[in-house]
DNA sequence: TATATTTTGCAACGCTGTTGCATTGTATTA
DNA sequence: TAATACAATGCAACAGCGTTGCAAAATATA
């Protein structure tokens, strides 16, 4: 595991650094997304506040990390599958946030559907965020 | 358009005041949906930013308008067809928002399409939102 | 180990959204 | 129309999010 976020730092070519290393290792561990609030505090208040942004940027910049637009407006950062690289991102999933225990799903396995528009427009992003009751909160 | 106005403000039980109507009269003549910033903005500093939190909030609750999210987690706002009504939403439309001018498109005509789910999820909401060049940006 | 380059922490700032409370405006009834 | 009850507004203050500039610290390179 340890091994795993030094390699995913140096394939993306960045320097190893604590903090690099501690927000990567909570996206690992985590079941669902996370949100700057959640790293601030799930890190123990041991980086800058600054600090996490700028990590949460470097990662969405390189691949690491998508941002997952919500209802309640408040970003949320999941990983990547493997095909994300360097800012070009092939996240084609449906996410899913629980009204009740806040946690943000990403259900890899639930692609985005086919929406045909209007002609004039030209698409180049679809989100589908879904809201309800996960299984745990029924 | 006067008149509408006012009809809109007391069939939802609403007193009338100058700040209600003239953000419904925006609302009205926008071609697509308005930010807080656009309409503090466009109402030309005659209102208090507090004013128009509520105002929103209000309209919002008797189902005059919804919010709309998006990729730039800043909430726009548009008109409600008339079946919305307090607080029940029926907003089943697709919304577009141009990466090039801004805008943020109501598709009234394009319903966001059935998604199923893994076992375990109930689902309340799903929100479609699309990105990209709209007809005045090609 | 010495040097060049990156990253970090801190301070400061602007923007968004919320709350409490006194003042003002609207609706109601006589 | 005027008096009263009630609701909305403006103001001040506050908390939170996200950004920037810059000096100090950490990392990579040789
Ligand atoms: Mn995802
Ligand atoms: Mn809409
Ligand atoms: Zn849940
Ligand atoms: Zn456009």
């Amino acid at each position: 595991m340890h091994q795993t976020i030094i390699d995913t730092l140096k394939r993306n070519q960045l320097s190893i650094t604590d903090s690099r290393k501690k927000i990567l290792e909570l996206f690992l561990h985590a079941k669902g997304a996370l949100a700057h609030f959640d790293i601030e505090h799930q890190s123990g208040a041991e980086f800058d506040r600054v600090t996490i942004y700028r990590t949460l940027q470097t990662f969405v910049e390189k691949g690491i990390i998508h941002t997952i637009p919500t209802a309640d407006n408040s970003i949320r950062y999941a990983l990547c599958k493997d095909d994300c690289a360097n800012g070009h991102h092939h996240d084609d999933h449906v996410h899913f946030m629980c009204d009740s225990c806040g946690t943000t799903y990403c259900l890899d396995h639930v692609t985005v559907p086919q929406v045909s528009l209007p002609n004039g427009f030209t698409v180049t992003q679809t989100d589908v965020i879904m809201s309800g009751k996960c299984m745990k909160c029924v």
